[in-house]
DNA sequence: TATTATCGGTTCATATAGTGAACCATTGTT
DNA sequence: AACAATGGTTCACTATATGAACCGATAATA
């Protein structure tokens, strides 16, 4: 995957195939960069990738012909580069993604205010693509992180709920632990599925970050099939069935808004899921 | 370089270093993608790169592993993925370049009714990095190339004339013919840069292509250094020492603008070559 | 319906291309 | 002046990339 999560998890998680392509460790470099670490050394980026300098020199050095890296003439150190805006100017002009996301979910975390984003499905991996703060709350959920655990977020649930069939045979493959409500076992993780395709959301209660709890629908495009989720992520303390509910109702509109802005239009079972889920809510609510 | 000028310059000027890393390879998949032909399909990218096919396959399965490609599930052709949005967004929030530009840009086409651009210098090698036209214009100078060649364009030329020394040798190692107007030799070459050290601008007459006339003007950012160009691209057709000057005076602005923009400001003695080249083009057109 | 020509993807023997310990040249610190 | 960083380079060794041939599926052709 491109983007690590952090240090701490990377360092945890890897044991390591031995079998990495050479391009694939050379891309993989890219990772170290952020914005909180924009800039690198050779000897910091050795350190921190466990590789050794020259090969990492020479892994630069291809990175820089290519323009996705360049080098600060003045400290030396490595950044991204000019090509990266190039690809994702043609990225977007092919594949609009980010054009169509930005008004539902500035609308989805007006009327939540809470904390919002997508995310798209892309081969394995489940990708942000933009977030969305709300201005109301002092104390947001920060989102900070660039790839979803299929696992144990409420993106990657959709995902493995709603997309295709193989993602479930990845997931189970890495059920890493990341708070005391993760899914660690095939089991939860097969119950969590199972309760997304029963509501149309997927939901992640404390299951990634503690005191997190993510809601999020899935998102589709042309070719009909899944192509990521909007989600909202909120603060678990102020969560309430209320609460609940208007998100549920606010990311319906926004999943249908996003899908027909990237050309594709929500499937009916997904739509029965939700009619279902929020007239239950509606009982629910009514009843209490 | 990341994008390759257009297929047909492609075949001419490839005389193949025949040492090529697998990683530099595999990243030259990426510059076959673009807006004009965004899917692409493994047999036909072979036939393009005029690699192997299980070559290629490894090559692209690495890049898809990192996110930069992914392939569309009904097709299964192959396209720039979500992870480049990522890197744009991280090499945008922490070297802002496409900030800053817009708006000069728009002001520059504007008052010169041209086509203007601003190119960034990463390496050996200029990019562009945002382009303007100007609506008055029915016939314009279009720009769909996403790599300058030092030799025979305005910003290259600026390049070669205020950047680093270096970048003479490697303008030297290739200069490839795009029209009659070509620098082809050293001496040419030689005189095209001296004529920009003298003026503050660099030229390209027909150089790069028929009928286009080239001006630039450096841009400098925090590090004292060259960064790019800005430059206006007019239909040789129409050009007149009248449109020059205002031209030239326009470049002036803008390139102070975007090096302001960029944190970096025009060193003095760029100003002193512009300054004398704005008071004799004043001469000479009160003369006429 | 059988034939052919694509396509995306896979295998495995071959040898090319990547690797990393040790090295150098600079720079800045103590 | 000695030291410890840095970015960058060398070269023997072997791990790694390569591509002809192959497979199964799909789609057009006869």
């Amino acid at each position: 995957m491109l983007i690590n999560l952090c240090q701490t998890f990377y360092e945890v998680s890897w044991k390591g195939p031995p079998h990495l392509s050479s391009a694939a460790k050379t891309l993989e470099l890219l990772t170290y960069f952020s914005t909180t670490w924009p800039e690198i050394g050779l000897s910091q980026l050795c350190k921190m990738a466990k590789r050794d300098k020259a090969t990492t020199y020479r892994h630069l050095q291809a990175l820089e012909e290519t323009g996705l890296i360049e080098q600060n003439p003045m400290t030396k150190q490595y950044r991204l580069g000019p090509a990266t805006l190039q690809l994702a100017q043609t990225r977007e002009a092919t594949v609009p993604r980010k054009l169509g996301v930005q008004a539902p979910l500035f609308e989805l975390s007006n009327a939540t205010s809470e904390t919002s984003h997508v995310t798209v499905l892309s081969g394995t991996i489940v990708y942000e693509l933009a977030s969305c703060d709300s201005p109301k709350h002092g104390t947001r959920a920060i989102i900070d992180i660039e790839t979803f655990p299929l696992h144990a977020t409420a993106s990657g649930l959709c995902a493995l709920a709603f997309g295709p069939e193989k993602l479930v045979e990845v997931a189970l493959g890495n059920l890493h632990r990341f708070t005391t409500n993760t899914a660690t076992t095939p089991q939860d993780l097969n119950a969590a599925i199972q309760s997304a395709r029963s509501t149309g959301f997927g939901r992640a209660n404390r299951s990634y970050e503690d005191e997190i709890q993510g809601l999020s629908a899935p998102v589709y495009d042309q070719t009909g099939h899944l192509a990521g989720a909007v989600s909202v992520a909120s603060v678990a303390a102020r969560y309430t069935p209320e609460l609940e509910h208007i998100i549920q109702n606010e990311l319906v509109v926004a999943a249908r808004q996003i899908s027909k802005n990237w050309g594709g239009t929500v499937p009916s079972n997904i739509e029965a899921l939700w009619a279902k889920s929020l007239t239950t809510a509606n009982v629910l609510e009514t009843a209490s």
